[in-house]
DNA sequence: CAAGATTGAGTCATCAATCTTA
DNA sequence: TAAGATTGATGACTCAATCTTG
């Protein structure tokens, strides 16, 4: 519909993508019995950090959710065992999110669901070079805001 | 954090990247004390729409939003004076949202604005090469989604 | 007073049920 | 009976205010 030259077709692409796939891939995961997408997400995050626990406001950031939905999100995972909220004897503001067995386990068995939603409903249907190439641009793009996001702080 | 290679990088971007970029342009629209998003696109799509009007269920498929949504955001927009309904007379089981003039006025003074923070967030920072590869690839997943809804719906 | 985290209140968005017409 | 649209109930999410510690 619109000039696939124009400013805004990325844009639009990126956009139309985004809702499409991630309807897809969270009918799959419904379908399947598993743990929600951003269950899921914040168990990854927590998975791949030093100690496998990371703080409230960190947590937040590396999701894309806001502090305030993530200690929300803590609640319920706490709640259904997979989460633990830690004291920091360092610093006592704030509260280590700490990933427990069950925890782990869950994750474990959510995974290789959600790694073939994700195949099946987005890497398939990319090239390798165009898969290379959105990474490393999209990952430029975060990395640019977030700075940015970082300088705003600083005044 | 994770291997660039791995099978979800690509998607972890995308979903990263559209978080990002889609604050940025709401801040900015709110600072400007333009439309909010969600009026602009249903506005932008309506413009483009044969006789500037469109059924609400369209209207619904081509932005990223319920049927119900729109439903309930057509009920502003009519109620600002953007968007106007009226009946079909071919099947009056269809209601269109038509365009009004005072709509095509605000869309003409968003649309700078809006154009403008897109560059800024998202176009600017990919290279020509990048912004035609991440067009090109993202609109062929939304195509190949699209399609095979529409098979699902066939059976 | 600032930073980290949580809570209260309100908005955004969807699902299921409903109404109307084909 | 089904398709198009709307409404009611509910969940997802966020902002502003609050509490606690540095």
């Amino acid at each position: 519909m619109t000039d696939p030259d124009d400013r805004v077709a990325a844009w639009r692409a990126l956009l139309l993508a985004h809702a499409r796939v991630l309807r897809a891939i969270e009918d799959d995961l419904l379908r399947a019995g598993a743990i929600p997408l951003t269950w899921y997400d914040v168990l990854l995050e927590l998975n791949a950090a030093p100690g496998r626990r990371l703080r409230m406001a960190e947590l937040a950031d590396t999701v894309v959710l806001s502090r305030t939905r993530v200690s929300r999100l803590v609640d319920e995972l706490q709640a259904a065992g997979l989460v633990q909220r830690e004291p920091c004897p360092d610093d006592r503001r704030v509260t280590w999110a700490a990933l427990t067995e069950d925890g782990r386990a869950a994750l474990r068995r959510a995974a290789p669901i959600y790694l073939d939603s994700i195949d099946r409903h987005f890497t398939a249907l990319l090239g390798t070079t165009e898969r290379r190439t959105i990474t490393r641009a999209l990952d430029r793009v975060v990395a640019q805001h977030d700075r940015a996001a970082r300088v705003r702080l600083r005044r």
